[in-house]
DNA sequence: CTGGGGACGGGGCCC
DNA sequence: CGGGCCCCGTCCCCA
């Protein structure tokens, strides 16, 4: 017989003693904030806990302190309370960083429901497509605006990087729509600065304009894809505005004034809120821009600024803010967000492709060198650098590939120790990997080998 | 401190 | 529409 209550209870139990510290045996510490909570439970719910605790499962007498940068408390508040109570405090202002932490920790439930939740975000402004569509083409006959007047507003605009986690909804009018308003906040953020490069760039050789774009757009989300790194602050917006092309900058301006409610009477146009529904940049919508008198549809990304002009482009742009990896390394467990990543990844650093001696550089043929294993990563060296490092008393039978030899002790030289540390920091030290130094024919893949090609087809 | 190079991410676009 | 290629920017490491 069961009780269906029992499950629920427990739960509540656990919640309760967590809340009162009793029995918590580990402390989470995120930004300095620690979080008390219970091994079991932690281990239960999360594959990152599940490994990290196992790996401490020894030294069950002290409790374990696991430290987090990577997301912020708020954002562990809401994920540690569905662990204790099943219910998952989503709104449009956290779903993106509680999804990222939520990859992080490898909670796929929690990542599902943001996916879902982002999705029907998404569908529900797709139904708005045709209304903003008409309203599209009537804002592109619009004059475009002096590109110094977006200069001198893009200095105040520095640094966004905390502050648009938790949008401060003081200057965010549009509140009965979290999540929209949290989109518009993300999209106010750069959109002075995409105004001046965006979508004008016919050509393809325009560096500038990716550098600027990569220091704006983009670099937000960088935060929360690359959970794993700590990476320093990127520069703020720079450069100037060489653009010469013909978009509706109008529309841009006119968003950020609809969503941030500033002051633009110095602007010397008309804004043009009052006909855009204030909701109009969350929205997946297509984006006609007037170039050569020809109005070319494009598509807009509902996290930022940045417009495509095909739906399939967009999915794939739409990546890099979902932090949806759909391609893993089968060898060393990194994520892509796209199959040539992880080939070009795999093809690098497991299957050692390229012919550079990775000591002295040079380039190497199977003749005048070979390739070395350590853990699944795979370079090649010249028999100089080989057996400078020591490497040149291990057999180099085909056997070997399938017993790897672990060359800890008196083989590894100083520079292969250095090299099998990177390797451990560079495979997200999921293992601690032996140094294995294999003499491998490219032409017969190992174990490796068979089990990664059929993700790479 | 700086320049070079590797690894990786992202955009445009062709097939 | 997905796969794939090319290109470029950024970060990081190292000499």
């Amino acid at each position: 017989m069961e009780i269906s209550s029992h499950q629920f209870h427990l739960l509540e139990q656990l919640n309760e003693q967590r809340k009162q510290d009793l029995f918590c045996d580990c402390n989470i510490l995120v930004e300095g904030k620690v979080f008390k909570a219970h091994r079991n439970v932690l281990f239960a719910s999360s594959g990152y806990f599940k490994m990290l605790l196992s790996q401490s499962s020894k030294e069950t007498s002290q409790p374990t302190t696991a430290t987090f940068e990577v997301f912020s408390p708020e954002t562990f508040m809401v994920i540690l309370d569905f662990v204790y109570s099943g219910i998952l405090a989503l709104t449009g202002q956290n779903v993106i960083e509680v999804m990222s932490a939520a990859s992080y920790l490898q909670m796929t439930d929690i990542l599902n429901v943001c996916k879902t939740f982002i999705k029907s975000s998404l569908d529900i402004n797709e139904k708005e497509k045709d209304h903003y569509l008409s309203l599209s083409a009537k804002s592109t006959n619009s004059e475009p605006a002096h590109p110094s007047l977006y200069r001198s507003r893009r200095k105040a605009k520095s640094n966004p990087r905390r502050s648009y986690s938790v949008p401060d909804e003081k200057t965010n009018p549009v509140n009965e729509n979290s999540w929209s308003s949290y989109s518009s906040y993300l999209s106010s953020q750069v959109i002075l600065q995409r105004a001046e490069t965006q979508l004008s760039k016919r050509g393809r050789k325009q560096g500038s304009t990716r550098k600027r774009r990569k220091h704006l757009g983009l670099s937000q989300t960088q935060d929360f894809v690359q959970c794993k790194s700590n990476k320093t602050e990127r520069a703020g917006g720079g450069g100037s505005a060489s653009d010469s092309g013909h978009i509706s900058r109008v529309r841009e301006e006119a968003e950020f004034n609809a969503e941030n409610d500033v002051d633009h009477d110095n602007y010397g146009y008309n804004r043009e809120s009052e006909v855009i529904p204030k909701r109009w940049s969350l929205t997946f919508y297509l984006y006609f821009s007037v170039t050569d008198d020809l109005p070319r549809m494009r598509f807009k990304c509902p996290f930022c600024t940045h417009t495509v002009k095909r739906r399939a482009d967009l999915k794939r742009h739409l990546r890099c803010h979902t932090g949806e990896r759909p391609y893993p390394c089968e060898a060393c467990g990194k994520r892509f967000t796209r199959l040539e990543h992880l080939r070009n990844h795999f093809q690098t650093i497991h299957q050692a492709g390229k012919l550079i001696c990775r000591k002295c550089k040079r380039h190497v043929t199977d003749l005048t060198g070979c390739v070395v294993q350590q853990g699944t990563r795979r370079y090649r060296l010249c028999h100089k650098c080989l057996a400078e490092a020591n490497f040149d008393s291990i057999p180099d039978d085909l056997d070997a590939e399938h017993s790897p030899v672990s060359s800890t002790g008196n083989k590894c030289s100083k520079w292969a120790l250095e090299e099998e540390q990177k390797s451990d920091e560079e495979t997200m030290e999921e293992e601690p990997y032996n140094l294995v130094v294999r003499h491998v024919k490219d032409a017969i893949p190992d174990e490796v080998d068979e089990k990664v090609k059929p993700n790479l087809r």
